[in-house]
DNA sequence: GAGTTTATGTCAGCCTTGTTGACATTCCAA
DNA sequence: TTGGAATGTCAACAAGGCTGACATAAACTC
């Protein structure tokens, strides 16, 4: 299994790694790895008032800052409500900053404040504290791996999203 | 990249993949995927009046039938009190069964019935579909990466509960 | 045998974060 | 000028986390 041509079966290839049982070791594997993936921010978050959404909130400001309401919901599937609710708490505690567009007076852009920076660094730091480690125990090709898989695994859309976030907009 | 091996830094290995740009990626294709990963079992369960804690219990129930209620509690990290309500509906509704244990009484072990094994198959058929789906679009080595990065993500407890489960207890 | 610990269940209350529905405002575009 | 898009907000609700407190039964320990 491990060069990829173990046990040739239809044609050649291998498909021993698409049995139930490795399927399922996948699957076990996303949510175990997903809790850890998690755990560093969800720490740091605890101390304040704030959840696992003001995390994806601020990490996607930062990430594109100016992106507007509209935009931000897309990319984390909730509801205006919902993301309306979260993005209050952020702006009323002057993390967020929200300017009303100037070419079209209707959006709002959203941008870090210093202290929404100062909170985004110190999660992201923890987030990518354990990425960083895996990254490294793991090796580069297995790296390379575990994109093609994951990206492989996105809805369509969000695949989409992914890309044009990965590749600078 | 592609190889692993361009351009060598640090006594002949890349560490390009450890940049924080590398990094931020594989945290964001982890929100993404993830996205997908529980997509289609969401959909079914929105149906009946179950979520995605239902679809957790039922799943590591089927993984290891007599579990008891402890050892549930372990894997799935939350607590008594949440599994608890999450448990009495599965019962209730006749997809669980809990048998008070024979050795020790205090203990109750955790079976799926019929209908909770139908429902199971159900939810892990449609997972286990996109899995498969990403798995052939990403090749055996890929798979390999994968797994191997979601690994070293883990808690080194949550690990040790991955690996016994992968191994057949 | 008494006392302690363990496994479990349950009640009450709280929080975050998701949902739907309804409605108001602003303002671009046809 | 009118329709629709972008946004905000109110209200109500549900899932699924949490803590704390308490009860029970059984097992273990001294």
């Amino acid at each position: 299994m491990s060069d990829g041509r173990a046990a040739p079966v239809f044609g050649g290839e291998s498909l021993l790694f698409l049995t139930d049982e490795q399927l399922r070791q996948g699957i076990e594997a996303m949510f175990f790895a997903y809790r850890g993936f998690t755990a560093d921010p969800d720490r740091i978050l605890a101390d304040m008032h704030y959840g696992r959404a003001h995390h994806r909130a601020i990490h996607f400001i930062n990430r594109a800052p100016g992106t507007t309401v509209t935009n931000l919901l897309s990319i984390l599937g909730v509801t205006k409500q919902s993301l309306n609710r979260v993005l209050r708490t952020l702006i009323d505690d002057g993390l967020v900053e929200s300017r009303v567009g100037t070419r079209d007076k209707r959006e709002r852009h959203l941008y870090l404040t210093d202290r929404g920076r100062a909170l985004e660094a110190r999660l992201s730091d923890a987030q990518r504290t354990r990425m960083r480690a895996a990254y490294r125990e793991a090796g580069p090709e297995a790296v390379a791996g575990f994109k093609k898989v994951l990206e492989a695994m996105m809805d369509p859309e969000m695949r989409r999203l992914y890309a044009r976030l990965k590749d600078g907009k």
